[in-house]
DNA sequence: GCAATCTCCTAAACCGGTATAGTTTCACCT
DNA sequence: AGGTGAAACTATACCGGTTTAGGAGATTGC
C-alpha cells in the first residue's frame, strides 16, 4: 500500500473547497476570502502538500530551470577557476527560489549549438546564461529562434536582444600593464586567449592600448586556446625571440603557471629575469614560488547576478544591462623590475 | 497568430488515427500494423512533431534527468580537475539519449542534504550520482527515503542499496610509495584529505599500509581540507619538524603545487632536497618546474560509466558494481633520490 | 423593490502525453 | 455455423496542476 504524495485534490477535499480555489489560494490570487485561504493553507500544510512541479510545468508552460552550456575542453575548464565559481554563484540565486540549473558541457561548437537546441526542444529551461561570447556569436540568434530567454556574460559585439551582465576586464589588464611599466619594463608580451572569444580579444586590445598609451609597442602577442599546454608553447616561443620580453601578461592563471615553469626550466629566475602575471586569481597562485601576480574577478558574484537577472527577465520584467565591479590587479611576487641591462646580443 | 508546436493530436489527425495509437507507434509497442506505423511516423515527421517531455514527465512519472550535487568550497573545486572531467563524462552518456544533468553546487553539508530533498520534492531527477562519499554517509539513507535511484562513485563503507562505480585509488598510492621507497626515501609524509571523506581516508590507509609493507613508518600524516591553502599549511608544518620528510605524497594536485611553492620558498630544491607527488594529474602539472609526479585517474570515463549505469538502473535493469581501471602513477620531475645524508641536527 | 455589481466559490476544460478498457474485424477451429 | 481468439484500433480516463466560464448570495444603486 504505497502512500502517494498528496495532490491538490486531497487538499481541496480536506479544506472542503474545489481544486481551483486551492490553486488560487496557493498563488495569492484575489477572489479567495481571508478565512478560506487560511483554511486551505492549513490543510495543505497539514497534509504536507507540495504542488507538483511537473504538473505546473505542463499547465503553465514553464520549466522553472535555467540552462548553462559550457563549450570547452574539459582539460581547460579543469584548470580554470572561473566556472566553478560562476556555477556556485548561479546556485546561490536559484536555490532559494526553487529553480534548478541544467548544465551541459560539450567539446565542439557544433555540439554546443545542438545542446541549446536540445534544451529548447525538450523545454528543459526557460532561459540560458550565455558565457564565453564569441565574435558574431551564433547563439544569440539561436536563442531567439528557439524562444529562449537569455542573458549574456559580457557585452556581445553586436546589438543584442538580451541584457548583458558585464564585468569589465579592461581595468585589470590596464593596471597590470601600468604596474609593469611602472616597474621599468619596456618590452612586455601578452599571451592571449583565442581571438574569436570576445574576452580574449578584449583583453588583448586592452593590453595593446595600455602599452601604446605609454608610448610602447603592444604588438608582442601570442594567441592560445587558453590551455596550460598552449600557454607553455607560447612562453617558449616568446623566450626564443632574439629580443625576448622582460614581462609576460597571461590571459589566465593556468597559462601563467605553465609559463612560469617553462621560464624557470629555461634557467630564468622569476621575477628577476622575467615578470609574469596571470588572470583569474586561482587559489594556488598565492602559494607558488614566487606567488603569482594576477587579476581577480568576482566570478561568483557574476553568476549570482546573471542568474537573478535572467529570472527577472523570465518573469517578464524589463532588465537593463548590468555592470559589475571591474577586474582588479593583485600584486604578488611574480612581478618585479626588469634586469638592469638587456644585452642587445641575445641569442 | 502564433504557430503552436504540433501535438500528438495533430499527428493523430493527420494520420487519421487516434492519439493512443500514435503513442503506441512512437514507443514501438505491439498492436500497430506495420503499414499504419509507417503512416504515423511519416505524419509525425512531416509535422515536425517532437513529443513534449513535460507531458511525458507528468504521465509517466519520470524526469528524464539525473542529478549531481557537489558540496565543496568553490575555491577547492576550482583547483580540482576532477569535477569538470566527471561532468564532461556524464554528459557524453546523457546527451545521446536526450537526458539532462541537473547540477547543484553547495557549500555546507546542511545545504547538500537540503539540495537532495529539493531535487526529489520537485521531481527534478530520476536518480543521483553520489560523489565524495563520506563515512557513514547520510546521503544513502536519504536517497532511499526520497525514492531516488542512485549510484555511488566508489564503494561506501557500509552495505549499500545502490550499485557502486568504483575506481581504485590504492594502486596509484601504492606505486607512488613504491616509487619513492625505490628511490631511497625512508621518511615519507602524506598530506591527506579529510578523514571523513572515504577517498581521503582510503588514500591515507593505502599510504600507511604500503609503507609498513616496506618496513617503514606510515604515520607521518597531516590532514587537510583538500584546499591549496591547507596544503601549504600542512607542508610548512612538515618542513618545520625536527626530522622532516624527504618526500611528501599529496592527495591532490593543487596541494602538491602549493606545497612545492612553500618548499621552494623555504629554500629547498625540488626534487633534490624534497620529492613531491600529487594526485589527479592536472594539466598544469607537467609544465611546472619541476614537472609534477602524480597519479592519473580516468575521471571522464568514471562519469560516463556512472551515468550510464544509473540510467540502466532507472530503466529497471539490475546493475552490479563496476570496477574501472585503477589509478596509475605518472612519474615526472618532482621525484628523485633523497639527499645523500640527512643531518641528524636539522634546524 | 429590483436590477446591477461584486465577492466568493464551483465545475469543467485544458496542458500533452500514456494507459487501459472496450470495440471491430477477421482468421481459425471443430 | 457458431464460438474463440488474436490483431488493430478507438474512446476515454488519467497524471496534477491552472484557468476560464459561470453561478449563488450579499451588497449597492437609484
Amino acid at each position: 500500500m504505497a502512500k502517494h504524495r498528496p495532490t491538490i485534490a486531497d487538499v481541496a477535499l480536506a479544506a472542503g473547497v474545489s481544486k481551483g480555489l486551492v490553486s488560487f489560494a496557493l498563488n495569492d490570487r484575489p477572489g479567495v476570502s481571508a478565512m478560506t485561504r487560511e483554511r486551505i493553507l492549513a490543510a495543505a500544510d497539514e497534509l504536507g502538500w507540495r504542488p507538483s512541479l511537473r504538473a505546473r510545468s505542463l499547465s503553465t508552460d514553464r520549466a522553472f530551470a535555467l540552462g548553462l552550456v559550457i563549450a570547452r575542453d574539459p582539460q581547460i575548464i579543469a584548470a580554470d577557476p572561473f566556472f566553478p565559481a560562476l556555477i556556485a554563484g548561479i546556485e546561490t540565486a536559484l536555490a532559494p527560489v526553487g529553480q534548478a540549473l541544467v548544465l551541459s558541457m560539450v567539446v565542439s561548437e557544433q555540439a554546443e549549438l545542438a545542446s541549446y537546441r536540445q534544451l529548447a526542444a525538450h523545454d528543459r529551461v526557460d532561459g540560458v546564461i550565455i558565457t564565453d561570447l564569441r565574435q558574431d556569436d551564433p547563439r544569440l540568434a539561436l536563442a531567439l529562434e528557439l524562444g529562449l530567454q537569455a542573458v549574456t556574460l559580457g557585452h556581445p559585439d553586436a546589438p543584442s536582444p538580451f541584457p548583458a551582465v558585464a564585468l569589465d576586464d579592461d581595468p585589470g589588464i590596464r593596471s597590470t600593464v601600468d604596474h609593469l611599466v611602472g616597474l621599468g619594463h619596456r618590452r612586455i608580451a601578452h599571451v592571449a586567449g583565442p581571438a574569436r572569444m570576445l574576452h580574449g580579444s578584449r583583453r588583448r586590445n586592452s593590453f595593446a592600448s595600455a602599452l601604446e598609451l605609454r608610448g610602447l609597442h603592444g604588438d608582442l602577442i601570442v594567441e592560445t586556446d587558453f590551455s596550460a599546454s598552449d600557454g607553455a608553447r607560447a612562453t617558449a616561443e616568446l623566450l626564443a625571440l632574439a629580443d625576448p620580453p622582460t614581462a609576460i601578461v597571461y590571459s589566465n592563471d593556468p597559462m601563467a603557471i605553465a609559463g612560469m615553469g617553462v621560464a624557470q626550466r629555461a634557467g630564468l629566475h622569476i621575477p628577476d629575469d622575467l615578470s609574469i602575471t596571470g588572470f583569474d586569481d586561482s587559489d594556488v597562485g598565492q602559494y607558488l614560488n614566487p606567488s603569482l601576480t594576477t587579476v581577480t574577478t568576482a566570478a561568483q558574484e557574476w553568476g549570482r547576478t546573471a542568474a537573478s537577472a535572467l529570472l527577472r527577465l523570465i518573469e517578464g520584467d524589463d532588465v537593463a544591462d548590468i555592470e559589475l565591479a571591474p577586474a582588479r590587479l593583485v600584486i604578488r611576487g611574480s612581478s618585479a623590475s626588469p634586469p638592469p641591462r638587456t644585452p642587445a646580443t641575445a641569442r
